[in-house]
DNA sequence: CATATTTGACCTGT
DNA sequence: ACAGGTCAAATATG
């Protein structure tokens, strides 16, 4: 909309100035020492910038759900494309926390998963609530919300369900922000990092700069879902106001997911492909965009409650990677 | 014993 | 009425 022209503007730049200095460094490495994943990767990214600026461009917000990754971009064994439209308003004014609690912005990512382990680690610790079977799908698809649901009133929530056409794809659509204080402690150091059965949280993680759990980098598909409430529970929020909801989905290999070197998660390390350098701005401008940050702005007490879901992308700003890191890494994608 | 998972019932939006 | 999402009692796990 309007709400935010200024931001509009910035991060239009923003994204076509990465798009410039993306498209710079796939030049560089066009050559013969050339590293395949690593182009594909940069194409991928270019493509997702140029996406959310043409979507800034097209639609007044940057909320261009209607741009989709480019499936393909990278290699199938490793990345796969999403975009998940989802269509669920789940109100429920019953029972206890739900009481008129609206939508919250969702995003999807998609995992590939081998040997059925995971659930997708994310560094936080879920519980599961419930299992359904889709319509449609062969997989059902399993509900999970925040551990500290009810102590610490974190709203949280993610579905993981399989691919139909890929079973070792898991799709991990999550919905709600951590407003918890994931502790360390909590995550028994690493203990549960060796099992991901019950895809806990690695505390690192949390550790480490706060990085943003909800980075969506690698072509992440953003939806204007419309306006939703989202609300803190009891806690010391004071008002959450309404913002648009949205979906964002990205895309990545399953083997960064687990145990990746640096003992980082993999969403972390995830993060520090997306935004390798100067993309950060431009990646805080993301969830600002849609409603996150307002979001997070909105929980004033955030600071000070939950450093976890919310500095999380304050801390992207200071964030300051090197640049070669991700080329790095890329190796991993094969 | 405390906590997590399972699973059928229940609730809500379409 | 149906499908998706959540609850909560029963059960499993450590």
């Amino acid at each position: 909309m309007e709400k935010i022209r200024g931001w509009e503007q910035e991060t239009l730049v923003n994204e076509l100035h990465q798009g410039y200095e993306l498209t710079k460094q796939l030049k560089h490495h066009i050559g013969p020492l050339t590293s395949l994943e690593s182009c594909e990767f940069l194409v991928h990214k270019i493509i997702s910038t140029y996406d959310r600026a043409l979507s800034i461009l097209n639609f007044g917000d940057s909320s261009a759900g209607e741009f989709q990754q480019v499936a393909g971009t990278l290699e199938p064994p490793q990345l796969l494309t999403v975009g998940s439209p989802m269509s669920e308003a789940s109100d429920q004014c019953h029972k206890d926390a739900y009481k008129k609690r609206k939508t919250s912005p969702r995003w999807t990512e998609q995992v590939r998963v081998y040997s059925g382990k995971g659930t997708g680690d994310d560094g936080y610790t879920w519980r599961k609530y419930g299992q359904k079977d889709i319509l449609g799908a062969n997989f059902p698809r399993a509900y999970y919300r925040c551990t500290h649901r009810h102590v610490q009133g974190c709203l949280a929530t993610k579905q993981v369900q399989k691919s139909d056409a890929d079973p070792s794809i898991v799709e991990i659509t999550y919905r709600g922000r951590h407003t918890c204080i994931q502790s360390p402690a909590l995550a028994s150091s690493g203990k549960e990092f060796a099992k991901q059965k019950k895809d806990q949280c690695q505390p690192h993680l949390l550790e480490e700069n706060q990085i943003p759990l909800f980075n969506f980098g690698t072509g992440f598909k953003t939806e204007d879902m419309g306006i939703m409430e989202e609300t803190f529970p009891s806690f010391s929020f004071p008002s959450s106001p309404s913002k648009s909801q949205n979906v964002e989905t990205i895309s990545f290999p399953e083997p960064l997911k687990e145990k990746n070197f640096l003992g980082s998660d993999s969403l972390e390390f995830l993060s520090l492909l997306e935004f390798p350098n100067d993309n950060f701005g431009f990646g805080g401008d993301l969830q600002l965009s849609e409603s996150d940050l307002s979001e997070i702005i909105s929980a004033p007490t955030s600071v000070t409650n939950s450093p976890t879901g919310n500095l999380d992308f304050f801390s992207l700003d200071q964030v300051d990677f090197d640049p070669n890191f991700q080329f790095d890494t890329s190796e991993f994608f094969s």
